[in-house]
RNA sequence: GGUGGGGUGGCCGAGUGGCUAAUGGCAGCAGACUGUAAAUCUGCCGCGCUUUGCGCUACGUAGGUUCGAAUCCUACCCCCACCA
């Protein structure tokens, strides 16, 4: 029910195939993430039509609203929301790092005061794990304590250490809630901050715990300078088993996408496709657009002459610009399904120069083309 | 015709002698956003320049008082309400 098959490998770039319980992502893969069990503004349907194979939860979000047993009432986060193809949830252990100011971390878990209403909130490793077994999406997260990319040295020792020290609990609990057959994989999380001695440790202690049907990186994209990713992306490939999915959570940019693939990852997701949608900022193959610029306003042209989504396909940007003056909320769901079919594309396309053997050439007229801080 | 209120930067609207190129809001312009406390946030927003500063023009119009006026006085023009 879960396996990965490596189908290819073209430098550190590898293209393969996750089967879960609710189907199979070819990867490299970008996967949408749906806080509240949507993704933001867009129907399942437009979310299906972009390509997407695999869509994320989150388990902080739904434990405060509406609750997991709710959900899991209705039959499940696959069922309540209609979506019926994989899903991942992810920890709260994010919300351990954004939240920062509104909870307390302690050895048992995070105490965490509710954002909504200033209830106080505990998630341990255990709950972490009942509440996303009761959600019942394919793949559960590990619960990670993420510390900024510029901490310390000591303190992101500490993360690292505590992760792992959770990811026994993760696991027991995990383990036993799915002694029934219950139908979800466990994946750890590789902290240890930008210090590549402190990421060995961490994979070293988490193949100690192994095995695992897949294997995340978190930590990164936190604040720190992209060359440094880059480092800290490379350094982890020797450590890590080949047939196993990598899955840098919470990255990221066009850019990101390629340069984390090219350096050995399987797996993506980041919030800036739809946020940077509903703020009408547009990835192009030759840049960032921001559609609300006067430069737009007589505009017949698409968002993108090379993208196939629905949004390109069909609308230009003079009349996405006049939506958003308008603030009128079509034109935030068109722009996010617009970016988020723009990374899934760069998925497939990777994959495909990948399986041809020239994912480098790709990779470099791609970003030779791409202006990361605007389109020219 | 009378009485009262009012005319402020693209719009609305504060401001009643110096701290005012003038609070706010809107509109406009530009930017940010990476496992979602975000359909959010930030900056600019009279004109010109050698732009952390300088000059010019500006609170209906004209004149006056004052060292100094959007703020006080006079006249005129216009708008609104009520009364004839």
């Amino acid at each position: 029910m879960f396996s990965f098959d490596l189908h290819a490998t073209d430098g550190l770039a590898r293209a393969g195939t996750l089967t879960l319980p609710h189907g199979a992502v070819q990867t490299p893969a970008f996967m949408p993430v749906g806080t509240h069990g949507t993704v933001r503004g867009l129907h399942p349907e437009e979310v299906r039509r972009t390509g997407a194979q695999i869509i994320l939860g989150n388990t902080y979000h739904l434990h405060l609203r509406p609750g997991e047993a709710v959900v899991q009432a209705l039959g499940g986060l696959h069922r309540f929301t209609t979506w019926d193809r994989p899903m991942l949830t992810d920890s709260g252990g994010f919300q351990v790092f954004s939240l920062e100011g509104l909870r307390k971390i302690a050895e048992e878990g995070v105490e965490f005061v509710s954002h909504l209403d200033g209830s106080r909130r505990t998630i341990t490793p255990e709950s972490a794990m009942e509440i996303q077994w009761a959600l019942g999406a394919d793949i559960a997260m590990a619960f990670d304590h993420v510390v900024p990319g510029q901490a310390t040295r000591a303190l992101a020792e500490e993360g690292l250490e505590r992760t792992l020290r959770w990811l026994d609990r993760c696991k027991q609990r995990h383990a036993e809630l799915t002694a029934d057959g219950s139908l979800q994989t466990l994946w750890p999380i590789i902290q240890g901050g930008t210090h590549d001695d402190l990421r060995q440790r961490s994979i070293a202690g988490i193949l100690e715990r192994g095995p695992w049907t897949g294997i995340a990186i978190g930590g990164l994209s936190v604040g720190e300078p992209k060359p440094v990713m880059h480092r800290v992306l490379e350094g982890l490939n020797p450590a890590l088993p080949t047939d196993v999915p990598r899955y840098l959570m919470g990255v990221g940019f066009p850019d990101d996408l390629l340069e984390g693939i090219a350096r050995g990852v399987d797996l993506f997701d980041c919030v800036a496709a739809t946020r940077n949608g509903r703020h009408g900022s547009a990835w192009t193959s030759t840049g960032k657009v921001n559609i609300r610029a006067a430069p737009h306003r007589l505009s017949e042209a698409p968002l993108d002459a090379d993208c196939d989504c629905e949004t390109c396909q069909r609308f230009s940007r003079a009349y996405l610009r006049h939506l958003f003056m308008a603030e009128e909320m079509l034109g935030l769901r068109l722009v996010s399904i617009h970016n988020i079919r723009f990374l899934i594309r760069l998925g497939e396309q990777a994959r495909l120069a990948i399986l041809a053997g020239r994912f480098d050439r790709f990779r470099h007229d791609w970003l030779a083309r791409y202006h990361p801080r605007g389109a020219p």
